[in-house]
DNA sequence: GAGAAGATCTCCT
DNA sequence: GGAGATCTTCTCA
């Protein structure tokens, strides 16, 4: 499994999300490997995006957000959840895209242990359900997805089946709801919402 | 230094 | 379908 390159993300923010879905996410941690398809995104941009975290410019938080693609931005919300995004476009041309859910592919006895549930459909239908399914928190915030081996993104190895492809508008914000960036395989069981 | 809001999830009805 | 949990981050004084 070879990690998917720079040039990958270091494009338009709306054509890697769109590329993204059926994308295999990979997770080493102690010695035990999880596999997700990604199933659902959102893509989130600069300072023409209300929605955005960097539609005011960059912070302490966010400059992440302006680094060139293929960095991990991960953040903390609501008190609970953990947030994964994969940093997109040129180097200060702020870009992200949200993992909203996966399919479980591999490690799923794992993944269930790290939520403690047993129900495999509500394991990773959730930004914050997938983060908390793969242990990833505020420790990979920043890590390089082309270079680390503890997580990256890479091609299915099987052929991917054919598939249709739904944008909506975004979930979970007040503003920017206009903006049809959320995109999701159709007819996908682990999608978050319909 | 205080106050408010947040790219969510879970539990309850 | 709705509220509460809970803490980080940003804004403003």
């Amino acid at each position: 499994m070879k990690a998917l390159p720079r040039r990958f993300y270091t494009r338009n923010t709306l054509i890697v999300a769109e590329e993204l879905l059926g994308k295999r996410l990979v997770r080493y941690i102690d010695g035990s490997e999880m596999i997700g398809r990604i199933v659902e995104v959102e893509a989130y941009g600069g300072s023409d995006d209300p929605g955005s975290h960097a539609c005011r410019g960059m912070t302490p938080r966010n400059q992440l957000m302006f680094r060139e693609g293929g960095f991990a931005y991960v953040y903390f919300i609501y008190g609970k959840h953990y947030c994964f995004n994969v940093v997109t476009e040129k180097r200060n041309v702020p870009g992200a895209v949200l993992i909203r859910a996966l399919e479980p592919i591999k490690g799923i006895e794992t993944m269930k242990r790290n939520r403690g549930i047993h129900s495999v459909l509500n394991l990773t239908n959730g930004p914050g359900k997938l983060a908390e399914a793969m242990k990833i928190t505020k420790k990979q915030n920043g890590l390089d997805l082309t270079k680390s081996k503890e997580l990256f993104i890479c091609e299915s190895e099987e052929k991917e089946e054919r598939f249709e492809i739904v944008s909506t508008r975004r979930i979970g914000i007040k503003v920017g709801v206009d903006k049809p960036w959320r995109l999701y395989i159709k007819n996908n069981k682990f999608v978050s919402r319909k």
